[in-house]
RNA sequence: GCAGGGGUGGUCGAGUGGUUAAUGGCACCGGGCUGUAAACCCGGCGGGUUCACACCCUACGUAGGUUCGAAUCCUACCCCCUGCACCA
């Protein structure tokens, strides 16, 4: 590829390329010296389980090792053994080291799902800060304005609104940028949220006398919803160690409108190819579900097989096209015996509480053996060896068998 | 330390002595329509007993108190926020 061919390859899905011209700059020496690019993505130990939110950037960070450059995964577990000792941010609990460890190696686990291993170089910023010591933090302090720090939007807010703002959390992004001098990174990735961050860390190299790195943005991943950012806590992300089956129905499940962000971020296709399917779905040439399919299977073939993807489909199909039970139904015993049918919901953990139950019945959310059962007060009889099948909403299964 | 403001169910946020298990939005759950899309419609949304009417328990930061009766009043305590003061 030209140096212009890997700069368009390298831009599709960013939301800004800090400076594009900076970056040129650096390919075209690459090019010329043979010497790979540094790469460098900061990551928090705090939530080892990956989304496809964070997808995004791991698939733009390949996108560089494709071009034979060098990914820089770098940990903070500097800053996660703090966390926010105020206390204040569930999200930045204070981490054991043995938790971090812990966490490490779980990334180190998902994310060669993406990324090329042997192109992958895994830090942790522990590395250089804990030399640093006070004295050197102070002295790196130095280098940046409290000004500079206040451009920050959501100190600015918080600031000009008189909601608080700790200490510690202004000194955070000075560790970040400082582990671009340590690291000497030529490019960093990070969303939206990071451009700040990205920013000071061009700031500080230049301070250290290091040629500014490279800043490459790409958005955030809308989850489930539609609406807000994918993230575990609000439960509306799409695990990359998530089943087959899991990953195909939340992805059939978001809306029309999601599904292209999820075509142009989450998957290989072209710009031309996904405005080519797009065109499709509104010409009505194509039912949109159809290509919602193709987008399911997809994404599960990218963290499983292409086999794992059909077999998903077929299991979708029959339990929502088909009305029929899975393939593969858990199964649980219990005790042989007559059963008030809220009483057997709970027993079995269908339901949280006999209310919860009753409720289920009385809406018609509860099916046994098919048939949908609406009474409360109604009694099953289970005999010892006999299975029956209970349903709860649409996509819940249990096998219920007696002991 | 001083002053002011505040702590209500998953969340936001009403409620300032009594039909208040607590208005409303969001989230969530079940049903309907569909393509498990969106939009929309219906129902639900602390727990327990009951076929059911109904009854009981727990809940508005914590602990006491006043009252026939408190989320609402009083006292103490805890926590949070803002400002002031301090900044050698």
């Amino acid at each position: 590829m030209t140096i212009d061919e890997q700069l368009d390859f390298l831009r599709k899905g960013t939301v800004e390329i800090i400076r594009a011209e900076d970056l040129r700059v650096k390919l075209e020496r690459s090019a010329r010296t043979g010497k790979p690019l540094r790469v460098k993505l900061g990551t928090d130990p705090t939530a080892p389980d990956i989304h496809l939110g964070h997808t995004v950037v791991l698939r733009k960070l390949r996108a560089f090792q494709e071009l034979g450059h060098t990914v820089i995964f770098l940990i903070g577990d500097f800053t996660g053994l703090i966390g926010d000792p105020s206390g204040k941010s569930s999200t930045r609990p204070q981490l054991t080291r043995a938790e971090i460890d812990a966490n490490a190696e779980t990334y180190k686990q998902q994310i060669y799902k993406v990324l090329d291993p042997a192109k992958t170089e895994l830090r942790f910023n522990s590395e250089w800060m804990d030399k640093l010591g006070a004295e050197g933090f102070i002295r790196l302090a130095a280098h940046v304005t409290v000004k500079q720090i206040l451009e920050r939007d959501d100190f600015e807010q918080r600031l000009a609104e008189n909601r608080p703002l700790a200490l510690h959390e202004v000194l955070y992004p000075l560790v970040m940028a400082y582990d671009s001098v340590a690291l000497a990174a030529d490019v960093e990735l990070g969303g939206t949220d990071q451009k700040f961050n990205l920013l000071m860390g061009r700031n500080l190299q230049r301070e250290y006398g290091q040629e500014p790195q490279a800043v490459v943005i790409m958005p955030l991943l809308e989850g489930t919803d539609g609406v807000q950012k994918m993230s575990k806590s609000l439960g509306n992300y799409i695990g990359i160690n998530e089943p087959p089956n899991e990953i195909f129905g939340k992805v059939m499940s978001i809306s029309d409108e999601l599904m292209w962000r999820y075509y142009e971020l989450s998957t290989d296709l072209t710009s031309a190819e996904i405005a080519a399917l797009r065109a499709s779905a509104e010409s009505g040439a194509r039912n949109p579900r159809d290509i919602k399919v193709e987008l399911a299977k997809r994404i599960v073939a990218d963290f499983h097989t292409a086999t794992d993807a059909d077999a998903a489909e077929e299991e979708f199909n029959r339990i929502f096209k088909r009305k029929e039970a899975p393939d593969e139904v858990e199964e649980r015993t219990i005790a042989a015996s007559a059963y008030k049918l809220p009483r057997l919901l709970v027993d079995v953990n269908l339901a949280p509480s006999m209310a919860e139950a009753r409720r289920l019945i009385e809406q018609g959310g509860v099916r046994v053996d098919g048939e949908r059962r609406t009474r409360v007060d109604d009694e099953v009889a289970l005999q010892k060896d006999q299975t029956m099948l209970v349903q709860v909403g649409k996509r819940r299964f249990l096998r219920v068998r007696g002991v």
